[in-house]
RNA sequence: AGAGGUGUGGCAGAGUGGUCGAAUGCAUCGGUCUUGAAAACCGACGUACUGCAAGGUACCGGGGGUUCGAAUCCCUCCACCUCUGCCA
């Protein structure tokens, strides 16, 4: 969410900022927000003025009783009962304004940061790095789907059964491999100074909302309506909302966490072409990093992050690119993301495995997650950020497909790999 | 799940419906004293919104209500504790 006096200070740049996203009437909105703002200010400063002078009415009333003037203090009990009818009003005024403000900072997105690039698609996104030559198969490679198949170590039909489309069952070597790559992942971030926690996979909406899932992105989460708790789509709702309403202490930076959850996503509406196999599911295995920063620290650590996750794929061996998300292509509450993209040799595509990004402020600002500053009376907000490392099916897409073997018989399993999955061929 | 209890500032812990934003202790910060430290003493010490300021308003688990006035009374939700029951 947007901080409210920033806005009012830098209108212009925000609003600049916001077309550079693409956001629709972005200047038509500030407005909006700002004369809200001020709105609700007025009612504010009337509200209070009413209930003041009610505050003093009801003091003197118990001073009256006190010395025992019935008299006086029925009269002045009658006297208040117009300020009364007033001060509900103003309340139901100043409700109404607060909401209205409220609502348009629950859909305005964060504004990008000035490295974004210009752009309104995927297409517009800007290639920084490319690592790893692209594997030449022979003309009988096969997609992972078939692979998958060929070898039984994924069973989609049992999960249409049992659930439906979107919820495979591993079985085997196949469950065995995403065992490791779990453990795999996990270690590394442990190496790298994560520390490890089982979140829940169950959220609440105050915790939808401080990460900004809530309220734009409702259709997306599988709810809950008897207990109305959401299944989480990414670890980074319970693990960031840990730090909601907290005061950190400066020398607690940088906060570094990791966690393994299976992600739930309804993906309502982008169904259709290219989700065939591990490319899109509704469940899926995912390991997730998050950290809290300092926010004159927090770019150094996003390109921590990225180097982080840049490790894990080299060390899979996989070749992988490395998008700057353009202005129209960014998530909502993001001020700069990166997409880390393997390369799929059979299906000759690049699939996006992990999302580095840094949200800055703005989730801060929802969750209320501020720092103190040593002889500084006010507290400024944290930076947050989180990124994916790594999302589980389609690495195992890209494994499969890249590393197969004599038509498909089968797979070769990276050498770091084989500590963890304890055999070196899917066959 | 049932019965009972509890929920107050960083922590502990008072608070007959009326000058309570809230005693007191501890912790913390500043000062005096000391070569230095401890002790002792003096002082400061919540947050948010609003206002140039003085000030005003709100907050005693969350929400709602009664009242001129609520930390205090009522309703409801949540969390924790004890006992009983059930269950990985």
């Amino acid at each position: 969410m947007l901080e409210i006096h920033k806005v009012r200070e830098n209108k212009e740049e925000i609003i600049q900022a916001l077309q550079k996203r693409h956001f629709p009437k972005a200047a038509q909105v500030i407005e909006e927000l700002i004369s809200s703002d001020e709105n609700r200010r007025q009612q504010q400063v009337r509200l209070d003025e009413a209930k003041a002078s009610l505050n003093v009415q009801s003091k003197n009333i118990g001073i009256f009783k006190a010395q025992k003037k019935e008299a006086e203090a029925q009269s002045a009990i009658e006297a208040t009962a117009d300020l009364k009818v007033k001060i509900k009003t103003l309340e139901q005024q100043m409700r109404e304004a607060e909401d209205a403000m409220q609502n348009l900072l629950y859909f305005i997105p964060n504004t990008p940061h000035a490295q974004v690039p210009q752009g309104r698609t995927s297409e517009d996104n800007e290639i920084a790095y490319t690592h790893g030559a692209l594997p030449q198969l022979n003309d009988h490679a096969l997609p992972h789907w078939e692979l998958i198949q060929k070898l039984d170590i994924i069973d989609f039909e049992m999960g249409n059964k049992v659930t439906g489309a979107g919820f495979p069952f591993y079985k085997g070597k196949g469950a065995r491999l995403q065992r490791a790559l779990i453990a795999f992942f996990l270690d590394q971030a442990q190496e790298a100074g994560y520390l490890e926690v089982i979140p829940p996979l169950l959220i609440n909406t105050d915790s939808g909302i401080g990460t900004g899932q809530l309220p734009d992105k409702e259709g997306q989460m599988y709810h809950m309506t008897v207990d109305n708790y959401y299944l989480i789509p990414t670890a980074e709702v319970p693990i960031t909302n840990m730090f909601r309403d907290v005061i950190l202490n400066e020398d607690d930076f940088p906060i570094k966490r990791v966690g393994y959850t299976p992600c739930f996503r309804r993906e309502a509406g982008s169904w259709g072409a290219d989700v065939r196999g591990l490319n899109r599911l509704h469940q899926f295995d995912k390991v997730e990093i998050v950290q809290i920063a300092h926010p004159d620290k927090s770019y150094e650590a996003l390109e921590g992050m990225k180097a982080h996750v840049q490790s894990l794929l080299e060390k899979l061996e996989l070749p992988y690119r490395i998008l700057k998300l353009c202005g129209g292509d960014m998530g909502f509450t993001s001020a700069f993301t990166y997409d880390l993209e393997v390369f799929s040799a059979a299906q000759k595509r690049w699939l996006e495995v992990s999302s580095v990004s840094n949200f800055e402020t703005y989730q801060a600002n929802r969750l209320k997650l501020r720092y103190k500053v040593k002889d500084q009376k006010q507290k400024p907000l944290a930076h947050t950020l989180n990124g994916s490392a790594l999302a589980l099916p389609r690495i195992v897409a890209a494994l499969l497909e890249n590393n197969q073997q004599d038509n498909g018989t089968w797979i070769k399993i990276p050498e770091v790999l084989q500590p963890y999955t304890r055999f070196d061929k899917i066959d």
